[in-house]
RNA sequence: GGAUGUGUAGCUCAGCUGGUUAGAGCGUUCGCUUCACACGCGAGAGGUCAGGGGUUCGAGUCCCUUCACAUCCA
């Protein structure tokens, strides 16, 4: 069975078993074409089970689709852009991304393969974007190798002659042509405001990439003066007392009506502050009276806007406080403590100074009460995040407008999500969104933006007028391309131009993966993978696969764009799946050490029993590793072996199969095979892969179980030529029609059956239909009948501690009597099956029953 | 706190628009070398359908409520 994998998988690669035909896709009516939107698997990470979960539904479908005989495009591409890269490419080449460093054309890296020993970052070599990207390429590419190799092994039907990278030619060239475009109609625009700022990645972050999570602080309860009064606040950030610039109550807080209009004077820093109201004050948090600086967190920047504070921010990009004492601390009491403890500082050692201060000064009351608290973090992340003003770019998608909102909702509602109540994720999503798309990045491995900037006669950057890159030039690099009507000598001098010095959010590429892949025309054509013409047949695309935790970036963000470019859902259908917990319900993740390899799986299960596994897992459900699934899988690939191998056995039938089957269980078998075919059928037409797995499988036990045993003695011969054909061409029937039922789950043991007496692919085979059933004119009770009676002898031998061997000498079968005629229709094969030398009576009762069994045990076996 | 989902045999799950004694597989127990399969075959045991209330002639299935778990958003 395992050589099985080895064997197809080079046949179907050789014959481009799922190859897409474009030009047959041109030809076909839309609906007879279906197009999927795979996620591109991040390439620097590792695959682990949960990737075969999911990619498992996607196949089944896609086979299924395809069998319909669909023109199926089923690409499958890289995700080798962005921070998991970068990472990989500074430990194994020894270098680092510089903003600063010069493009160095014969550059060659240190180190090659330094993977494991951790280069210090110190010991990194700097080197120019123009450079670093090449190396994350190169690296990229033997992963994706590895990648490739396992998807074919899982029995991935992915035409692997349409695979892109979301770091290649084409991919940077539709992400910058679609930013210019986005750019033009004003979609995008660039803003100097507060952000989130992650100062371990010194890189702005997006509202879709935080995670909020517990982290220890401690409730510091500080005094401001009011004259002699005092006004306390209690703050877990005291460090930023010298950038605060208010303190703010609830407008109904009765506590403080007193105070809202007057001022304060900080500790320690003697700094002026007005006492404001604003509805988000928190009266039962703390004090229920705030301090708001510039910035501690969200609720800082909101007050700061709303009610026009002024800026005094300390927190540099780095996360160090700044060097430099602000004009407002200059010259008042805190002067010489934030001069000499807490400059340059890091929070941590500013909070112990400032706290140290405090304590002496009186103006701590208590000692600091720890806590845990929710606080914001970079979703790779793992510092807190700060609140940093910063230009970025941003592109609209309805936090900041109600119009746009409501048509991205409206959006969802034209997208049918499977399981339909994946829907209210997008949904809360888009109405929970309180800003625009932050799209750019200070990174270094990503799509830049293909713009560059004036600079004015003293070098200044002029921002409010981006040098747009032509089009029919991209990809370009502003770091080492030269915009329009300039030469590379003005880089950086007055009078002259600065490119771009950011990239893109990876979701700003990768949420244009069906412009990537279904051939929307670039007009450099980069990558001359341009198709306006396919493009036009399979956009909007059919289906979106992915996860549930991605909703609200990727799937959001590829809704956007594609409404913004084209006025369109990017496709009809999304497939969301579950995840794949560990025995704990746990999920799984290779950080938390409990991923068990795929490639180990694979091998120990083999991949149709891998795909079983995953094909029982329901659209959108979690579920739980679970191995012991994977051998039923096994099992059943290998009683498909087995059974078609005896069927199959019996002979062939010459002529007409359908007019051979005469005889009363052959028919019976067939009517409820007519009956399986429209349910299966009718399931996966409803995305409900998984019951029309169940549903085969169930009726292909009882196949084997009964209907097999009660035939085989007949098919052998025993009753006549006549019988015999009709036993052997319903065997061939229903063993023709159950094998391409199981095609999408169970791709190898098909195959090979299938081609034991079949040239072509069976995943290539048109999907059953009733008609191919052979005649429905039989009662599919008469097989359920006559097994029910097998089952009551077999309980009688196997209630007298015989074997099946046992020879039967007489019974009583009671049953009404149309069920009694049932059987005796079909008492040769029962007699066969059941070894019934003896008497046969038939008895009336009101349900079937076996009585009065003699047995005989069987002869003793000859050694 | 809000949203969504889940809670059925020891385990993993199915039970569609409410209808006869609640199903499957795994595991478990007992038995069997039956000429496709011992990576097999046959038979059996095992459930107050999370708790409570309601609608109904009738509810695992609909409504209300409580509890537990998970995920997402605050």
């Amino acid at each position: 069975m395992d050589g099985l994998e080895d064997k197809w998988a080079a046949v179907w690669r050789e014959q481009d078993t799922y190859k897409f035909d474009r030009e047959r896709a041109l030809s076909l009516p839309r609906d007879q074409v279906f197009s999927i939107d795979t996620p591109p698997p991040t390439a620097s990470g590792s695959l682990h089970v949960g990737h075969v979960f999911g990619y498992t539904h996607t196949d089944v479908v896609a086979r299924y689709q395809r069998m319909q005989g669909k023109e199926v495009f089923y690409p499958l591409g890289w995700d080798d852009n962005g921070l998991p890269t970068e990472r990989r490419v500074q430990n194994y080449y020894g270098v680092r991304g510089d903003h600063s460093a010069a493009y160095d054309p014969d550059f060659t890296p240190p180190l090659r393969g330094a993977e494991g020993k951790s280069v210090k970052a110190a010991d990194q070599v700097p080197i120019s974007r123009a450079n670093f990207i090449p190396l994350c390429e190169e690296l990229t590419a033997e992963d994706e190798v590895a990648f490739e190799s396992l998807f074919r092994r899982l029995g991935a039907s992915v035409d692997w002659s349409q695979t892109y990278r979301t770091i290649d030619d084409r991919s940077r060239a539709v992400a910058q042509q679609a930013f210019l475009h986005n750019l033009e109609r004003g979609e995008v625009y660039q803003a100097e405001a507060p952000g989130l700022w992650d100062v371990t990645f010194q890189s702005a972050v997006a509202q879709a990439e935080l995670e909020a999570r517990d982290y220890p602080g401690a409730f510091h309860r500080v005094a401001f003066h009011r004259g002699d009064e005092k006004v306390y606040i209690e703050t877990t950030r005291p460090e930023l007392i010298p950038a605060c610039v208010a303190l703010i109550a609830h407008p109904d807080d009765e506590r403080y009506q007193a105070l809202f209009g007057s001022t304060v004077i900080s500790p320690l820093f003697g700094v002026e502050i007005p006492v404001l109201a604003h509805r988000l004050a928190e009266p039962d948090k703390g004090a229920g009276i705030a301090m708001c600086c510039t910035f501690g967190d969200l609720t800082d920047v909101t007050w700061w806007r709303e009610l026009q504070l002024p800026m005094r921010s300390i927190i540099t990009r780095n996360g160090r406080l700044q060097g430099e004492t602000p004009a407002w601390v200059a010259g008042g009491p805190g002067e010489q403590l934030y001069a000499e403890s807490m400059a340059t500082k890091t929070v941590h050692s500013a909070r112990i100074a400032i706290v140290d201060a405090l304590r002496e000064s009186g103006d701590l009351d208590g000692e600091p009460q720890k806590t845990q608290r929710k606080a914001n973090f970079f979703e790779k992340g793992d510092k807190p995040l700060e609140i940093v003003t910063s230009r970025q770019w941003y592109l609209t998608n309805g936090g900041r407008d109600a119009d746009l909102r409501k048509a991205l909702i409206a959006r969802g509602e034209q997208i049918d999500f499977h399981p339909a109540f994946m829907r209210s994720r997008y949904a809360n999503w888009v109405e929970g969104l309180n800003g625009d798309w932050l799209i750019s990045r200070q990174r270094f491995f990503g799509v830049p933006f293909p713009v560059w900037y004036p600079l004015d006669a003293d070098g200044e950057i002029d921002h409010e007028h981006p040098i747009p890159a032509a089009a029919d030039t991209l990809p370009i690099d502003p770091a080492t391309d030269v915009p329009p009507g300039y030469t590379a000598e003005q880089r950086g001098v007055p009078g002259g131009f600065a490119g771009d010095p950011d990239i893109m959010d990876t979701w700003a590429t990768s949420s244009l993966s069906p412009q990537i892949v279904s051939g929307w025309p670039v007009a450099s054509n980069a990558g001359e993978r341009n198709d306006a013409e396919l493009f036009a047949k399979i956009f909007p695309m059919d289906m979106r696969p992915q996860g549930h935790d991605i909703i609200r970036t990727w799937l959001f963000a590829t809704v956007v764009r594609s409404h913004f470019e084209h006025d369109s859902v990017p496709w009809t259908d999304t497939a969301i799946n579950g995840w794949i917990l560990d025995p704990d319900r746990k999920k799984m993740s290779k950080s938390k050490g409990n991923a068990v390899t795929p490639e180990d799986v694979l091998t120990q299960h083999s991949a149709d029993a891998v795909r079983y596994w995953a094909a029982s897992g329901r659209l959108g459900m979690d579920a739980a590793y679970d191995e012991s699934q994977m051998k039923v899988g096994r099992r059943l690939a290998m009683k498909l072996l087995n059974a078609s191998k005896f069927a199959l056995g019996m002979g062939e039938v010459e002529g007409d199969l359908a007019a051979a089957v005469t005889e009363s269980l052959d028919l019976a078998l067939l009517s409820g095979l007519h009956t399986l075919v429209e349910q299966a059928t009718k399931h996966f037409e409803s995305w409900d892969y998984t019951r029309s797995l169940e549903l085969t499988e169930a009726f292909f036990w009882t196949f084997c179980d009964d209907y097999i045993e009660l035939i085989k003695d007949r098919a052998y011969g025993s009753q006549g030529d006549a019988a015999a054909a009709s036993a052997r061409a319903a065997l061939r029937i229903a063993l023709d029609v159950q094998l391409r039922l199981f095609a999408p789950f169970l791709p190898y043991s098909t195959e090979e059956v299938w081609s034991w007496w079949h040239s072509e692919s069976v995943h290539r085979a048109s999907w059953p239909t009733p008609e191919e059933c052979g005649p429905s004119t039989g009662d599919p009770t008469a097989l359920h009948v006559v097994g029910e009676a097998l089952a009551g002898i077999r309980k009688a031998k196997s209630d007298a501690k015989l074997g099946m061997r046992a020879e039967v000498t007489a019974l009583t079968l009671a049953a009404p009597a149309d069920l009694q005629a049932l059987v005796r229709a079909s008492e040769a094969d029962l007699r066969a099956a059941g070894k019934l030398t003896g008497s046969l009576k038939y008895d009336a009762a009101d349900a079937l029953e076996v009585r009065d069994v003699q047995l005989v045990p069987p002869p003793p076996r000859k050694k």
